[in-house]
DNA sequence: TTGCGGACCGAATGAACATTCAATTGAACG
DNA sequence: CGTTCAATTGAATGTTCATTCGGTCCGCAA
């Protein structure tokens, strides 16, 4: 293990710790002694690698962002036909949701912070382009409702979303049936009659 | 003016100046000090109402809640055909959440808080009750899909939510055209074909 | 008039926390 | 070895805040 490895690995775990800890305590409640802690790293530590608790916050956006992206793009296959495209992302965005309930959380806390507001981002970030010019991609060749492709994005990202939430609260059983079930709703929703 | 509806003045003050200033501010962001200030009290008057800043987020909550189905209730007419019912509340809905952002931003960080999950309501509360209760009628009277209500009605409201929080972000034109497409789009998945 | 009690005030308290920094380590290189 | 410098440490600092509490005010009943 190389020396610049070994500091890539100190600054991933501080995020990944952070990411964790978030989860279960929310941006309050996780205070950056804590976070030095789990990290297994001091306190001074962090502000080696982040200038604040925000730029920290700020930088696990874009990280986790990162790997949601990576988790879309895994095993997509853009010759298939459109639709089994469709239901394809559509399940694997829900199975990395449900796989990975710190990023759906830290994301849904992030949105609704003063933090995101803030945050320099230029623009969309990459995930909801790629999710536009899919959705554009799909009017296009017929299959989806010729309407706004980021309307259509967002609403069909956002029933996965919401069904991972489901599954988080826990209070509603979601087999492989509920699931498609769900899929198939949005499709119907979408897509051209 | 009388004595009570004095008291009870202030007691909700301080609430509405708790909901501002979390919009703006977050959980995190919104000392007591400034509640207090906003709300033209001193900072030792909240706690003769609220026994701490966690018990005043949680009557908020309920508060809010209560508000909420108000605004629903106001004006639905269960006469109606279910497809006007269905469509005339999904935008009553959205209008609420609209023209009351802090109610929006409030809810959204309530429910990805520890707060939450602390929060000590029984079962599902009221609105998910009436939403859900809404949704299996649909289904018995064989407009909606025969699925579980409970799925129906979160997925509706969800996108509602993802609706209203397009309008915030501004970046995408939602005019009464497109606010129809998308309840149509809802209302092409969750209906009988 | 007196006394009671609840509403209200706001300065004071103490704890929690983000951030700093002087000191230590250890790897790389001459 | 000696020097350098980045990485790392963790105790110390200063601030921010939730909460407390001794006291004032005022309506009301005795």
């Amino acid at each position: 293990m190389s020396e610049t490895e070994q500091l890539a690995d100190k600054k991933k775990a501080i995020m990944e710790s952070t990411l964790e800890l978030i989860k279960e305590n929310g941006f309050h409640g996780t205070p950056m002694s804590l976070v030095a802690k789990e990290a297994g790293v001091a306190a001074g530590t962090i502000y080696h690698y982040f200038e604040s608790k925000e730029r920290l916050i700020c930088e696990l956006y874009s990280y986790v962002n990162r790997l949601r992206i990576e988790a879309v793009q895994q095993g997509d296959n853009p010759d298939l036909p459109y639709t089994e495209r469709f239901f394809s992302i559509w399940l694997r965005l829900f199975n990395y949701y449900r796989d990975n309930p710190n990023v759906l959380q830290f994301f849904e806390q992030f949105v609704n912070s003063p933090y995101s507001a803030k945050n320099p981002e230029k623009g969309y970030d990459a995930f909801y382009e790629k999710l536009f010019r899919f959705c554009r991609k799909g009017i296009e060749e017929g299959y989806l409702r010729p309407a706004n492709p980021e309307i259509l994005g967002v609403l069909a990202h956002g029933s996965i979303i919401t069904t991972a939430k489901i599954h988080r609260y826990g209070k509603i059983k979601l087999g492989d049936e509920e699931l498609r079930q769900i899929a198939q709703i949005m499709w119907d929703g979408l897509s051209v009659r």
